[in-house]
Order: structure tokens, then C-alpha cells, then sequence
RNA sequence: GGUUCUGUAGCUCAGUUGGUAGAGCAAUGGACUGAAAAUCCAUGUGUCGUCGGUUCAAUUCCGACCGGAACCA
């Protein structure tokens, strides 16, 4: 199996950084597993690097959409899995740096997207018939699915009408990466963490957020793109609409932004296999980095 | 100084015709296979401002005091 190194993490941790030490130290490049970083002309808000930032490392899966259209794990699947093919053509081991767990799950495991449309499923039926014909249809699915939960209900049933159930997709994939994976979480305490993410907040309204936010969205319509979904977009449609103040507007980022980072927490913790590092502790990080430049040069597995 | 409001969960506020109280937000934990920075689930004891009075019983009625707001001087 071939190598491909993950660097996850909740947001502020400095996934960023190490990712760029470690691609400086293999000569290799960079694979964004972000779900906003996507989005062409989102740069503050969604804390993406600058050109000179990247330090002359090549990033994928940055910039690759235009703020009207839609994304999801599938596109980010495809994308990033050729860009890794493409790296470790070069004999180079990819690093995959980011926040998003469903997407770094979806490449490196045996998901199965089969090609479809796009769409977002819509019904103007209530939550309790939706979920019922899902009983219905697909028990398996529907058990593991709680009935509020309209968006997944949809979907298990979207996927029904192909003809394959969602459960039974599922049960055919061996849950299994499909490469020889060495992950890492950095971790920074709750406390200071919460800090952090106010002052990058505050950094980025310095930088001027505000402006960012009325280029890409200044027409109510284009408030209805995927990409006004991100945090530190949304949280200005009532501030452009004089329906809120200035500091109201970050004061709903900075929760947002602390909301985020705990269900990160959460989803590494729990569905992933990873080794934790305290992301402020400099000796921790230099010997990680050694633990990982030794695996990178060992000879492949099978 | 006077009049009228007002003081209940971290915040904004309901409420109890007197039997010690509950929403939203926040917070905490959790789920997660095509919107995932999304979506969803679970968790609510707090001297009901302080001190007195009436009462079997006061957060609720009465009084004083201490905060806050508005208006009149």
C-alpha cells in the first residue's frame, strides 16, 4: 500500500504549519482536505494561506470552485484521491492537511459514491412521513438515523430510488483505508484553544473580513450559495441587512467558530484512528516529526 | 427629590389567581458514508435582589432597603 500522511485537527491548531514543516522535509506537496478552502475568493474567513504563505509548497484542492456551485464529499474524493495518484507518481509520500473528517475519511477508506446527480433532495413532507416510508424502504438505514434528522433521511431515501439501499452500499465496503496511513490529530486545550480562535477572529476582521464578505456576497441571491454556508460568511446576513450590529456579527463567529471546533473534537476522537499531539508543546511536534520522516523512508507494506 | 416600571438559570425573558419554577440562546456530552464550517440527538436546583411583616405556607401579597430604567422637577 502506498503512504499518505494526515494531518486533522480542530481549527487554530496549526495544522497548517506542521503540514507545511513536514512537506518542506519530504520535499513533497500538499493536499487540502477543507470543505470552504474550495471556494475561490474565500480567503480570510475560511483562514486559507496565502500564495506566499504556501512557502512555495504546491496545495490541491484549494481554489478549485466558483462561489455559485456546489460541493460535496463525493467531488472532494475524486479530486484528492487523483491528486495523491498524481504525487506518489512522483515517488513522493502526499500530506493530507485538514478539518473536514467526512471528507479525509471518504479518501482514505473505502467509501462508495457511485456517480449522481448532484441535487439537493427537497420534499415538502413532514419529518414522520419521510422517515416512515424510510422504515419502509430501508429499516437497516432508517435505525441509524434519527427521525429529525430531515437531511439524512432524505438522502437514505435519494439513495433508495437507485435501486441499491444505503445499507447495503455500506455493507459491502470492508471500512478499511485504502492506503498505508500514518495520522495525526493536534490537539490544543479546550481553554486556550477558545482563545485562539477569538483572536484569529479578530485578525481576520482586521484583515478586513468585512470586505471579503460584501465582494462575494453583496446580492441577497447569492446568500443562498453553499459557500455563504461557511463560518464567518453566514454570520453577516442580518449585519447586511441592518438587522445587527458589527460586534453582535463576530461575537456569532467566534461562537460559531468554538461550536465547530468541538464537533471536530468530537469526530476525530471517535472516528479515526490517530495519534494525538499536543500542538503546543515544541519537543512533542519535533518528535513526531522525526517518528514520521522514519516511517516515510521504510519500504512499503503489502 | 417625586412618580411609574423593574430585579427569576451564564445571557434575554416567561411564570406561579400564595403550595419553592421553565423557554430560547449559551454551555457540556454524543451521532455522523454525496450540504459535514452542514445536519441531528441528549443534559435545566437557580439563596426567584436583601431584610422584615402577613400566612399553616411567600419567589408570588405588604413594607423598608439596595441595584437598574424611563418620565417629571
Amino acid at each position: 500500500m502506498k503512504k499518505v500522511i494526515v494531518i486533522a485537527g480542530a481549527t487554530a491548531t496549526g495544522k497548517s504549519a506542521f503540514g507545511l514543516r513536514l512537506a518542506h522535509a519530504l520535499n513533497t506537496e500538499i493536499i487540502s482536505g477543507d470543505s470552504i478552502q474550495v471556494y475561490r475568493d474565500l480567503n480570510i474567513g475560511s483562514a486559507k494561506l496565502s500564495f506566499d504563505e504556501m512557502e512555495g509548497i504546491l496545495h490541491h484542492c484549494i481554489d478549485t470552485r466558483d462561489l455559485s456551485e456546489r460541493y460535496s464529499v463525493y467531488d472532494f474524493q475524486q479530486e484528492a484521491r487523483a491528486a495523491i495518484a498524481d504525487i506518489h507518481d512522483q515517488g513522493k509520500i502526499p500530506i493530507l492537511v485538514g478539518g473536514t473528517g467526512l471528507y479525509l475519511k471518504a479518501v482514505l477508506f473505502d467509501y462508495d459514491f457511485t456517480e449522481e446527480e448532484n441535487e439537493i433532495p427537497s420534499s415538502d413532507e413532514s419529518n414522520e412521513t419521510l422517515y416512515a416510508r424510510l422504515l419502509d424502504l430501508d429499516p437497516e438505514s432508517a435505525k441509524s438515523i434519527h427521525p429529525n434528522n430531515r437531511k439524512r433521511v432524505l438522502r437514505a431515501l435519494e439513495i433508495a430510488k437507485s435501486g441499491e439501499l444505503k445499507s447495503e452500499r455500506e455493507a459491502k465496503q470492508l471500512k478499511k483505508p485504502i492506503y498505508d496511513v500514518t495520522m495525526v490529530v493536534l490537539d490544543v486545550p479546550r481553554e486556550i484553544l477558545d482563545e485562539r480562535i477569538q483572536r484569529r477572529v479578530q485578525t481576520m476582521i482586521e484583515n478586513g473580513l468585512e470586505e471579503e464578505v460584501r465582494r462575494c456576497f453583496e446580492y441577497p441571491k447569492t446568500r443562498e450559495y453553499q459557500s455563504f454556508q461557511g463560518i464567518g460568511y453566514k454570520e453577516w446576513k442580518e449585519y447586511l441587512e441592518s438587522k445587527a450590529t458589527l460586534s453582535q456579527t463576530i461575537e456569532a463567529i467566534v461562537i460559531h467558530t468554538r461550536q465547530f471546533a468541538k464537533r471536530q473534537i468530537t469526530w476525530f476522537k471517535h472516528q479515526c484512528d490517530a495519534t494525538w499531539v499536543n500542538a503546543l508543546d515544541p519537543i512533542a511536534l519535533d518528535q513526531l516529526e522525526k517518528q514520521i520522516l522514519a516511517w516515510a523512508t521504510q519500504e512499503e507494506t503489502q
